[in-house]
DNA sequence: ATGTCC
């Protein structure tokens, strides 16, 4: 990326310098962060603060990365009052997707006898790769309700506890799901792919504590250094990729009848008030709710493959996060409470100490915040902060984020030569699919490190800890 | 991300 086009703030954050008929851009990250940036980030984030309605500044996180139509990593509210637009583009195609922490009382001693076996154990038992059906098949009428309840309908049908929901966003519902405007499509592709992981950067991840960064955050999130953790990537699967798909050209037809002005036709979008802007709402909540319920569902798998290894083992929910999302949320705005709809895109919501949605454990020190990490680099839980909610509608980075794409990717690296050489350094890697491993490798990645550091540095999220991974099943 | 092109 061309920094000249940018004025620091500071180390840690930078503005598109402005233009008419422009909101103002914000960009996060060091230096060296927006350096290796794409120009697409900067030109992508500049059409978003076009769109009507937009409050503040159109944003892009630390781990910003090129995307379709809204950069993956952006950050965009909207007041429906103010003729404020929702957008397919800004939430992304695997809506709701987001990633599922489970603590353990398993130690890593322990687990280091069983790494083999659990490994195969957990690849057997967790339904990976592309278009792979799950244990559960649904009929239509369940699906709904599933559409409806999110992780609540899991857990009441047995897939795990009031306290996994007390640990999951909106208490793992969202409101407002309309199953109605999700077409049969859909809800078709759906039927048979609850409680699977997917492929492409999806994942299932043994880890390790290695280092803690604040002891009290730490201690009220129940980890400390040595615990073996659980995280769970994935989303809405096939459902929420055709809802994406299927609105993308109902939100198109909005703009071009309601005369909206598309900077790109990828930012498709249609007003917040709207039939349109109202049928994707309540259909992408539908698919919020199919990732929620999905992620419990493999939080229950999950669970009862290590207690085949490890009988007495316990796996409590620390969080349960979403990164694509559009959520209606308060936030204060020139000394002002507005109802705003906020679009994270590749981004974590971040709330900070205080906020009444956090369970109260977690309250006095934010919301726990997880920055997934690429195969085999290891992944930072942060805790939200007081700044986050003035500087970025209160969000964070959600990942390594790519600096290279899939088919260069391809072009350089073998998925055997990189899982044998993990394997060296005493990292498990099961994979359907060796092409994604290539795709996914380390190196097409960003550091990790400079990632959550920058996070922290921009006063978007503090870290807590350092994850390393030992096992990864990959879709 | 995705029954990677109906």
């Amino acid at each position: 990326m061309d920094l000249s086009r940018l004025e620091p703030l500071d180390a840690y954050r930078w503005s598109l310098r402005g233009e008419a008929g422009r909101a103002p851009v914000v960009l996060f990250g060091d230096r060296e962060l927006l350096t290796g940036m794409d120009d697409k980030v900067l030109e992508q984030i500049g059409n978003v603060a076009r769109l009507p309605g937009l409050v503040g500044a159109a944003m892009t996180m630390p781990d910003a990365h090129w995307g379709y139509g809204f950069p993956i990593g952006g950050v965009a509210a909207f007041d429906a009052e103010q003729g404020g637009i929702i957008s397919a583009g800004g939430v992304g195609f695997d809506i709701s997707c987001g990633i599922r922490c489970l603590r353990t009382s398993v130690t890593l001693e322990r687990l280091a006898r069983k790494m083999k076996a659990l490994a195969d154990g957990l690849f057997v038992s967790i339904p990976a790769g592309l278009g792979r059906e799950g244990h559960l098949h649904v009929d239509p009428e369940t699906l709904d309700r599933i559409l409806v309840g999110g992780a609540q309908w899991a857990v009441e049908h047995g897939y795990g506890s009031g306290e996994d929901l007390a640990c999951i966003e909106d208490h793992g519902r969202a409101d407002g799901a309309d199953p109605a405007q999700v077409s049969a499509q859909a809800k078709a592709r759906q039927l048979r792919e609850m409680g699977t992981l997917g492929s492409g950067n999806h994942y299932l991840e043994v880890q390790v504590v290695d280092r803690v960064f604040d002891a009290s955050a730490a201690a009220a999130f129940g980890i400390a250094e040595g615990d073996v953790l659980v995280s769970i990537h994935c989303g809405s699967r096939g459902l929420g990729h055709q809802i994406g798909t299927d609105y993308l050209v109902s939100l198109a037809k909005a703009a071009g009848r309601l005369g909206i002005a598309l900077p790109d036709r990828e930012l498709a979008c249609a007003p917040i008030a709207s039939p349109e802007g109202q049928a994707y709402l309540g259909a992408m909540r539908a698919g919020i709710n199919c990732a929620l319920a999905n992620r419990q569902i493999l939080a229950y798998l999950t669970r009862h493959t290590l207690r085949h290894f490890f009988p007495d083992a316990e796996l409590p929910t620390l969080f349960d996060v979403s990164h694509n999302t559009c959520k209606a949320e308060t936030h204060r705005v020139d000394g002002r409470e507005r109802l705003l709809y906020v679009h994270r895109k590749g981004a974590t919501r971040a709330f900070g100490p205080g906020h009444p949605a956090l369970p109260d454990r977690y309250r006095p020190f934010g919301q726990p915040v997880i920055i997934g990490g690429s195969m085999g680099t290891g992944s930072y839980i942060l805790a939200g902060c007081a700044e986050g909610e003035a500087r970025a509608f209160s969000s964070a980075s959600h990942g390594a984020g790519r600096q290279m794409s899939r088919s260069a990717a391809l072009r350089r690296w073998r998925g055997r030569e990189l899982i044998d050489d993990l394997a060296e350094r005493g990292i498990l890697i099961r994979t359907e699919s060796m092409r994604g491993a290539a795709e996914e490798a380390p190196g097409a990645y960003k550091d990790v490190h400079r990632v959550a550091e920058a996070t922290e540095g921009a006063g978007l999220a503090r870290r807590v800890a350092f994850l390393r991974p030992k096992i990864c099943i990959k879709g």
